[in-house]
DNA sequence: AGTGTTTATCGTCAGGCAGACGACTATGAT
DNA sequence: ATCATAGTCGTCTGCCTGACGATAAACACT
């Protein structure tokens, strides 16, 4: 059978991200408002159409970037530099996703240390760090008082997946790194935890279970007292990015 | 900015199939013989287009049930049926991916019990099961002393992706026990996880790590004799989908 | 200077689970 | 009858975790 171009549908394809941080305490992902139809005025997750000649993670990498700028990791390389780490998530298809036309979008997580306000083009009001929370609620209010309205588009789902793919991943991986700055204390890196899991960990079995993992934090030799209390050591994430026996999420 | 439609360049998505099953104690997966360029002749994984009414895990499933007469889960409904478990596994688009134009493809895992032999078109000499490492060696000569050639397109980092899902995902799942037809005995599920991650399990131990695991296993009260030896109990898969604690694979 | 607060870090102890492996049971094959 | 094969039940030991006590080192008060 001789190859046929009208054999097949054209699709549009995209990449969303969901962007994690956390910021006071609580898990955080990037919203932009969306300054056209449809969904005009909703918030959103960033993203774009894929270029012609760019691969799927190179989209997502330029997306991340023009919206945070943030590099991101390349994932088969240690974790030195402060990029980001960035990876697929899954793909969106459903056929009515998009009101105006099928898009098939390739969603990709990316994770973050706390970041200074966001930029996006300059317009402060359009792009902002909200809690996952108050981005997934339907209905009810947000922080400042406004109108919770859910996510454009599938975004909501997406946004879900995201979050439990994360929340997933760092028991198993030396993700929570990820969040932190380049040195950070055992202590900051339980509060990630904490925040992402939303549950109390022990102070003494975490510092215990993070020290004695090996690979997972090497000491740096300094301290700091920036958390107040006791000068605490200060760490930058090892090699080791598998956690064996993995940390333990509570239960429910 | 209006909506521009020459503002994304078009694509054509795929679905791509990775479907294991075990066989005489290997993890075999299905592969196609391509019948037309590029890579004719050469094994390739299952997969077609997606049609333009279609949602993404739908085409899956179609394409599934084509090659294999496999009806696919639900995800979310219990595992009672005879289906396979359809999950999606991940989405490929190199733009050099496909010598003839952009192609992105998200592909599939479909796990099966051990099936009769594959029909394809009814050409039974265009699809067949095969032992993973058969499929992902490069060069040497298969079981039939046949030339093993590559997998055709990047197929086989996407068999490799899939083979590395379900090693994993056997761990803490019970998704094992997809791999077994509805009734299957302790042994039976032992010689899967053997084959899956290539390793010796201790009998003694696997048994009381699988039936003292609350919801992982619920005997029918028949037993067989079908693999020899003295009678086994038999087994249905219980509701359970999340093993905690997991099964833990054995060290390197 | 002393006291309280906060955070970090070290230790102890009991319970649970996994790996190693012995022992016994119930079939079919020779 | 004996052997080979597979299944099932126990035991023991070591490791890891959760629960918590205790100490250390900073800062903010009074």
């Amino acid at each position: 059978m001789p190859y046929d171009p009208s054999a097949f549908p054209p699709f549009a394809v995209t990449v969303d991200l969901v962007v994690l941080t956390v910021r006071r305490h609580a898990l955080c992902a990037l919203a932009v408002r969306r300054g056209e139809a449809p969904f005009q005025g909703r918030w959103a997750l960033p993203g774009g159409f894929v270029r012609a000649d760019e691969d799927l993670s190179q989209a997502a990498a330029r997306e991340l970037a023009e919206e945070t700028g943030l590099r991101a990791h390349d994932p088969d390389s240690p974790a030195q530099d402060n990029g980001a780490h960035l990876e697929q998530l899954a793909t969106y298809g459903d056929p009515k996703r998009d009101p105006r036309m099928r898009v098939v979008s390739v969603a990709h997580l990316a994770l973050a240390p706390d970041l200074p306000a966001p930029r996006a083009g300059g317009d402060a009001n359009s792009a902002r760090w909200a809690p996952v929370e108050e981005l997934l609620q339907q209905g009810g209010y947000g922080r400042d008082g406004e109108q919770a309205a859910p996510l454009a588009f599938d975004h909501a789902q997406i946004l879900s997946d995201g979050v439990e793919r994360a929340r997933s991943k760092i028991e198993y991986s030396s993700l929570a790194t990820a969040f932190c700055p380049t040195e950070f204390t055992v202590g900051e890196l339980r509060r990630v935890y904490e925040a992402v899991w939303g549950v109390a960990l022990d102070p003494r079995n975490f510092h215990r279970k993070v020290t004695g993992t090996p690979g997972f934090l090497v000491p740096t030799g300094g301290t700091t007292t920036r958390q107040g209390g006791r000068p605490a050591q200060l760490f930058r994430a090892g090699g080791a990015t598998l956690l064996n026996p993995p940390m333990l999420r509570p239960e429910v």
